[in-house]
RNA sequence: GGGGGAAUGUCCCGAGCGGCAAAGGGGGCGGACUGUAAAUCCGCUGGCUACGCCUUCGCAGGUUCGAGUCCUGCUUCCCCCA
C-alpha cells in the first residue's frame, strides 16, 4: 500500500513493529481521525510482564502519544484460568485462582510507565476479562458463541494444527481458549468501542478469529494488527538471560541486570532494537545505527541506558550505566552492585573462598565454585582465585568491601556486617 | 475389554551385556580471542565435612555379593485390535 497516512501507523512501519494487518486502509482512515480503541490480552502466568511482552506495550504506547486512540491493556484474569496452547507444544500447568491473581496485581505496575490512565478520551483503562468471562453460563455460550465457530476451521488453526500433527495433547479447555480470547474482543467492542486488537504474530490467529465472530455478532469492523515475534539476529530466542527472563518488575531482575541485558545486544540487532524499544527521534537512530566496528558499543549504551530509562525510570538507568562505566572501564566499584553482607565474626574467623561465593549468589554449590576455580571463572578483588582451599578473612576488604566476581560480567560486593 | 510399547541425570533430546555418577547431542555456564558483540577453539554442566561418603534412571516391593539393567504389583502416556 502507499505510506500510511496517520502518524500511528507510519510510526509502527518506519520502526518495525508491524508483522500482519487484517486491513491497513482502514485501519489507517481510523487512525487519522483518532478512532482506534485498541487493546492487547496480557495472560497472568507469572508475577512480571518480561520484554518479549513489551513490544505491544509500545505499539499502545505509540497510539496514545500520536493520538490514534484509546489503550486498553486487558487482564487475562479468566482466560489464564484456561491456558492459551499457542506456541506451546506441552498443556500449561493450570495455575490455582489466588497465584492468578497475584500475579496479575504484580503485572498492573509496568503500563503506568509506558501509558497514560484515566478517564479521559484517549486515557488508558485496565479492565479484567474475569469480569465477563467467569459469569458465562454454559448452554448459553454455546448458543450465542459457540454457534459461530466452525470445528473444521478452528482444526486448521496453527495452534490447534501442530499439537495434532505432533500427536500432542491438546485437552478441551485448551481447546476452548481461543474462543474466550474471540468472545473477549467482541465483548470490549460492546462495552468500549474497541475496534482493534494487537499482539504477538503467534496470535494472528486468535485475533482474526475474533474479528470474524464480530462480524457474526453483528459488532462494528474488527481490525486485527501483529507484530513480529523477538528473535536476535542470530536466530536465539530472545528475553532470556543466565538467570532466566528478563522480567520489566524491578523486583525480579535488579536494574542493573536488565540494563545489562540491552548492553549486551549483538551488533546486528542494535538499530531493530533501538527503533523497538526507544522513543529516540528516527535521526538519531540512523546516526547511531552507522556506527561501525568498536563505536558501535557506543550506540549499546544508548540503547541501554533509553530502554532502561522507559521501564525502570531515568535516575535508575543512568545509575546503571554509571556503575558499568566504572565497573568496566574503570575497574573501580559502582554503588549499583549487589551487595551481600556477612557477620564481622564470621569473617574474623575465616570462610573458606568456595562458600563465599556461594553465599554471594554467584554460584549455586560448593561443587560449582570449585569447578570454576578449575577454569579460572572467579576473582577475589580482581584476582583469579586458584586455591580453593584458601580462607577469606577481613583482610581481604578493602575500604570495608571485598568484591567477588564470577566471569567478567558478574559482580558482588561483601561487607561485614 | 484384549494385545504390544514407553517412562533415564528435576533444562531438553537421548544411549545404556547385572559392577554406573551412567555414552552422545542440544541448551547453559566458565576460559582464550575480542569491543561487556558475533563467530571460533578449550573446559565444565548430581551433593558433601571430598584420594572418601551420600543421593539419583516413573512409584512400591522382590531376586542378587551387587539392579537403570532381571521378576511382581501400581501410576501415567503411546500404538494396534474390539
Amino acid at each position: 500500500m502507499t505510506a500510511p497516512s496517520s502518524d500511528f501507523l507510519r510510526i509502527l512501519t518506519e520502526r518495525g513493529f508491524i508483522h500482519q494487518c487484517s486491513d491497513m486502509q482502514g485501519l489507517d482512515a481510523l487512525a487519522a481521525k483518532g478512532g482506534v480503541v485498541a487493546y492487547v490480552g496480557y495472560d497472568c502466568t507469572a508475577p512480571s510482564l518480561h520484554v518479549g511482552h513489551l513490544l505491544s506495550i509500545m505499539m499502545l504506547h505509540w497510539m496514545q502519544a500520536t493520538g490514534a486512540g484509546k489503550p486498553i491493556t486487558l487482564m487475562g484474569g479468566g482466560t489464564t484460568r484456561v491456558g492459551d496452547p499457542s506456541g506451546r507444544d506441552e498443556t500449561r500447568k493450570i495455575l490455582s485462582i489466588d497465584d492468578i491473581n497475584a500475579n496479575k496485581d504484580a503485572l498492573k505496575g509496568v503500563f503506568a510507565k509506558l501509558l497514560t490512565f484515566g478517564e479521559g478520551k484517549t486515557d488508558a483503562i485496565m479492565p479484567d476479562n474475569a469480569e465477563w468471562l467467569t459469569r458465562l453460563n454454559y448452554i448459553e455460550m454455546l448458543r450465542d458463541i459457540g454457534r459461530h465457530f466452525s470445528v473444521n476451521r478452528m482444526m486448521t488453526m496453527d495452534s490447534v494444527r501442530m499439537r495434532l500433527e505432533r500427536e500432542q495433547e491438546l485437552s478441551f479447555i485448551e481447546f476452548n481458549y481461543m474462543i474466550l480470547q474471540s468472545y473477549d474482543f467482541v465483548e470490549l467492542a460492546r462495552r468500549y468501542g474497541t475496534n482493534l486488537q494487537m499482539g504477538g504474530s503467534d496470535q494472528w490467529g486468535n485475533i482474526v478469529t475474533g474479528v470474524d465472530l464480530g462480524r457474526r455478532m453483528g459488532t462494528h469492523q474488527l481490525y486485527a494488527l501483529t507484530c513480529p515475534l523477538l528473535t536476535t539476529s542470530s536466530g536465539a530466542k530472545m528475553g532470556k538471560t543466565a538467570a532466566g527472563a528478563v522480567w520489566l518488575n524491578a523486583d525480579m531482575l535488579s536494574n542493573y541486570d536488565y540494563w545489562q541485558f540491552w548492553r549486551n545486544t549483538e551488533d546486528g540487532d542494535v538499530a531493530r532494537f533501538l527503533k523497538l524499544f526507544t522513543l529516540l527521534p528516527m535521526a538519531e537512530i540512523d546516526r547511531l545505527a552507522a556506527l561501525q566496528g568498536a563505536e558501535i558499543n557506543e550506540a549499546k549504551k544508548v540503547l541501554a541506558t533509553e530502554a532502561t530509562a522507559l521501564v525502570r525510570g531515568r535516575d535508575v538507568a543512568e545509575a546503571a550505566a554509571a556503575t558499568a562505566k566504572k565497573t568496566f572501564e574503570q575497574g573501580a566499584l559502582g554503588d549499583d552492585l549487589p551487595v551481600v553482607t556477612v557477620p564481622a565474626a564470621e569473617l574474623a574467623s575465616g570462610i573458606g573462598v568456595l562458600s563465599l561465593f556461594v553465599r554471594a549468589g554467584l554460584v549455586a554449590s560448593n561443587g560449582e565454585a570449585r569447578r570454576q576455580v578449575q577454569g579460572g571463572g572467579l576473582k577475589l578483588n580482581d584476582e583469579t582465585v586458584t586455591d580453593a582451599q584458601a580462607v577469606v578473612t577481613e583482610k581481604a576488604l578493602r575500604d570495608g568491601v571485598a568484591k567477588l566476581s564470577f566471569g567478567r560480567k558478574k559482580h558482588v560486593l561483601v561487607k561485614a556486617g
